[in-house]
DNA sequence: TACTGTACCGGAGGGTCCCTCCGTTTCGTC
DNA sequence: GACGAAACGGAGGGACCCTCCGGTACAGTA
């Protein structure tokens, strides 16, 4: 989990063992909170939550993004691992096909939250500064390159356009009637044109 | 416009004149600001721009999502005409995909307001009680049942699901660094998958 | 035109949230 | 234990949401 900077990745001074501690109790209450009410829930509900003042989880988290993306690399490591799993497998295309599909899945998941910090990290330039973003779109576009290669999907296509579309499909159709019929059935839409 | 009745097309018992004028006034400032700042914008704000008291916006829209349906009512009155125009194309799958791609451009445009007050719609139970909804519904419906009649679309396809794919590439590409580029490309995927 | 009932107006007010600032507390080190 | 720095936490100003109700002005009637 990494509380030990906050914020990103940089030189990374050792945090005090109180910031490191309370770090991760908002983060904790963040993925409550956030699980439960969606990305603009009330950061002082997720302070309350995490029985830490306002001030302490905005020092740590100096604003709604950095928090949201803070809770989302847990998920975004996930699908890399996963991703790196599937590479091994003999079906490429299929390969791809299934880790696209989770992605859709988990992006719906939390009430959009994923899909909305996913879309937000690829609205910035290339994933901006996270790195947890970058190793999954490296994932992604092995994935993709192999399943190209094997010569069953289409040439002229980026990863970056179709997690893009896979976390439309999961934001449009979070509150639907029949959610994972919509889903999967855009889903396999989108799959079927992806067909060389 | 038609400000008759403030949120819906019921009975309709006529308003008096400074009633009708401010409920004019209301729906042109929301058109305003929520173009500015997109559909979360202040509803004081709105009011103020309308030289409004905040009781009398809400009198005439009870809550933000009343309103921004009145507001997307117009859009959708065009995309309704528009599409009955196409029905008399000669080439039926031409002009899905023109309906379509235009509804797309349609979506990301007001910050995504228009995507996400379709998407809302299409939550409620098939558009609620707005006839507007409805009426472009069926148009689509009809349009994707002569493209699919002309046997050039797979004829397993709902209205539903390529309106909501359609507005999902429009949010999800809405601040998309090459935002035209990707929704197209995204566009001509699900094309491709739509083809029989 | 003056009158009157009422539909409608508008903003004060209570609640919530955002974010900053700074006096106070706690940690780590000597 | 003492001390400096790091971190805490909540008060506070500003914005917004939505409701409520005293006041206003419209639309019929005489």
């Amino acid at each position: 989990m990494d509380t030990g900077a906050g914020t990103a990745q940089q030189p990374e001074r050792r945090l005090r063992a109180d910031a490191r501690r309370n770090a991760a109790r908002v983060l904790a209450g963040a993925r409550e909170v956030f699980g439960e009410s969606g990305s603009d829930a009330s950061l002082e509900e997720i302070a309350r939550r995490a029985g830490v003042g306002i001030g302490t989880l905005y020092r740590h988290f100096p604003n709604r993004d950095v928090l949201v993306e803070a809770v989302f690399r847990e998920t975004l490591d996930a699908a890399t691992s996963r991703g790196e799993q599937l590479l091994t497998s003999d079906d490429p295309a299929a390969a791809l096909a299934t880790w696209l599909r989770e992605q859709m899945r988990q992006s719906s998941a939390c009430r959009g939250l994923a899909a909305e910090a996913m879309i937000m990290m690829l609205d910035e330039q290339g994933c901006g500064s996270s790195t947890a973003c970058d190793a999954l779109h490296a994932i992604g576009a092995k994935l993709l390159e192999r399943a190209q290669q094997s010569g069953t999907v289409r040439a002229d296509t980026e990863i970056d356009d179709l997690l893009r579309l896979v976390n439309a499909i999961g934001l449009a159709t979070e509150d639907a009637p029949d959610r994972a019929g919509q889903s999967d059935r855009l889903f396999d839409l989108m799959m079927q044109g992806l067909r060389s």
